[in-house]
DNA sequence: CTAGCTGCAAAACATTTGCATTTCG
DNA sequence: CGAAATGCAAATGTTTTGCAGCTAG
């Protein structure tokens, strides 16, 4: 448990958003200014294996991470770029219905949605 | 329309599975010995744009591609990576639902099962 | 003290792009 | 012919890694 792990945790446990390596490791400086990008990546991976931290990849190249603490999914918001979780008891009932009806036992599931704000459906 | 085009959509078509762009190269090559790995990218990612094509991530770093002919969405066997298709009403009513109810209109949305072959649960 | 972590810079990937050349219509 | 597509190699962006030095316990 070293001192880069712990802020790096800190920046987790403190942030609303999903912030990507890089933003990690912005906030992670504020901090500590000589936390290294490497030490960022490592860290995440460790904490994301250890059910600490859930990786998310929205589209961009970018993983973004967030804690585990709450089981939710997430609608991205086309016009906005703005992420809004849910959680839904009937989607993971469904899930796990339909895992079973293909004779699969469900491990894990990924669910996004993309949407726009209802009354602006117009394209870019 | 190029010849190079041509042989792409062939391979897709031709395909039952879901290739990666290394994938789609290779099995183009056979094809045409000397078509390049830059025009595979571009060739995909213009038919993704066009709707002809539908480009997956299943959590290797690579994009996986597959005909648009049908909507549905995939179950990823996680002792043998086979990944198994299958498309449910439910879930697409359901998906609209909560959309709705978040304040949005669904434009678009990603799922994907993780699962075992059941009665065989053990972790590796 | 020493196993394990860090920082740095280099390497490894997947993917994109600039540009001269070729091809399609 | 002229616009658009190709092939090649170099560039990009993200993530990983080798290694020497530093740190926590």
């Amino acid at each position: 448990m070293t001192k880069q792990r712990r802020t790096i945790i800190r920046v987790l446990s403190e942030s609303e958003d999903h912030p990507d390596v890089e933003d990690v490791h912005t906030r992670a400086k504020q901090l500590d200014p000589k936390i290294s990008l490497a030490t960022v990546y490592r860290t995440l991976r460790l904490l994301e294996e250890a059910h600490i931290l859930k990786c998310h990849d929205f589209g961009d190249g970018k993983s973004r991470f967030e804690e585990a603490l709450t089981h939710h999914h997430h609608l991205i918001d086309q016009k906005t770029g703005k992420i809004v979780e849910f959680y839904d008891e009937r989607i993971e009932t469904l899930q796990h219905t339909i895992a079973k009806e293909l004779g699969y036992k469900l491990v894990d599931h990924r669910l996004e949605l993309y949407g726009v704000p209802w009354e602006q459906e117009k394209e870019t």
